[in-house]
DNA sequence: CAAAATGTACTAACTAGTTCGTATGTCAAG
DNA sequence: CTTGACATACGAACTAGTTAGTACATTTTG
């Protein structure tokens, strides 16, 4: 068993890894790249500022993890959707749903993503993990749209990549602007009953564009 | 004539401190907030580092100075636009038009509303100037969907608050997720096609949504 | 001249990254 | 099964370089 004593240390480096990764992302997400400090992180975690550099090399590549892990998480998430058995107005909403939850649940991951573009996503250019992200949901969006179409529901043949930047732009937004936008127009964006509201839009929306 | 000779020096607090803000403005926006350096923004001005804190006090002043400057602009555009006199239906498409091209010809201010996101708005809040910003973009909107709604345009009574952010998101996305979103879907999205694609896709959106 | 505007040269504090030394796990040989 | 040698995991304290901000002197302008 890897207990800690009293003050005996237990090696235990997957945990390790796991806790510096888990502060880091915190910070990064709250302060940027260039304004999160590697001291602080090492501060937060129960390991020491040498550690961050064993296992990551430098703030860089500590960010890089960071990261790394946010995009991995949501593809596995992506994944296990099972719409192809439903309707294709019906998918179409339960895929936005789940975009828009995601998106909700998620700040940091959505803070993170704007930092990388204040940096020209040049970290993620670097990352063949992230580059390589296997886009399913492009595919399945493609799917949805043919059925649809084929079946007369939808009569625009639209660009599923357009679909989805379109999806993607009010989930994001919401989260990504909530406060100037909402110190702008004194509304709370997190409120119960507005994340209600901008669910079904968004839905409404696409599947009214696509009607048209 | 405040000209500038060989070695003499000319006093011109005014351009002095117009200069300070046109390279402070590159030099946050491409850098955010804790990532820009002060002795980089001097270095590229044709005064010193001295003037900026002379002018503007210390960093975040100058941040605040910057950002200030960029809700100034916008808010001038928006107002001179007479869409009373229009149909409904095109007034909107010619609102949505002029966000559009707006936040494609101002990525600096785009970036630069990220950035204050990142900080939680905590600048914003602080300055008057811009939380007491005229939204008369929402008066437009709201004016506009009546109209429509009374003449039986538009079958939707939507929040005109809503609908704005719809328009905003598309629009500010396309810009402030330009990178990953190009860098993922290996697609570039200040392409002139992708453009006018994208223009009329976010209108037909919104006016099929308020049709529906 | 007085006040505003500007330049030069400096400093105090911070911060990424390192050095050096120690503890822990493991695996082969006895 | 235990010993010891080697690799991995870890901690405390330090350093070199950077960076926001300033003291002081000088020039311009009304």
């Amino acid at each position: 068993m890897a207990e800690r004593g009293e003050n005996g240390r237990k090696n235990d480096p997957q945990q390790t890894k796991e806790d510096i990764l888990l502060v880091a992302t915190e910070e990064f997400s709250t302060h940027g790249l260039a304004g999160a400090r590697v001291d602080s992180i090492a501060e937060k975690t129960r390991t020491s500022k040498r550690m961050i550099y064993y296992y990551f090399g430098n703030k860089e590549g500590l960010y890089l993890a960071v990261l790394e892990q946010s995009y991995r998480k949501i593809r596995s998430l992506e994944s296990d959707l099972h719409l192809s058995n439903l309707e294709p107005e019906e998918a179409l909403r339960t895929l936005i749903s789940t975009t828009f939850d995601h998106d909700e649940a998620n700040p940091d991951f959505v803070r993170l993503v704007s930092i990388e573009n204040i940096h020209h996503a040049a970290h993620m250019l670097r990352s063949e993990a992230i580059r390589d992200l296997n886009v399913s949901v492009i595919e399945t969006i493609a799917g949805i749209l043919e059925r649809g179409f084929d079946q007369g529901i939808f009569r625009r043949k639209a660009d599923p990549i357009d679909i989805h930047m379109m999806i993607s732009a009010f989930c994001f937004f919401r989260v990504s602007n909530r406060y100037t936008f909402g110190t702008i127009f004194r509304r709370n964006l997190s409120d119960g009953d507005t994340i209600e509201r901008h669910r079904g839009m968004i839905a409404d929306a696409v599947v009214s564009y696509l009607k048209s």
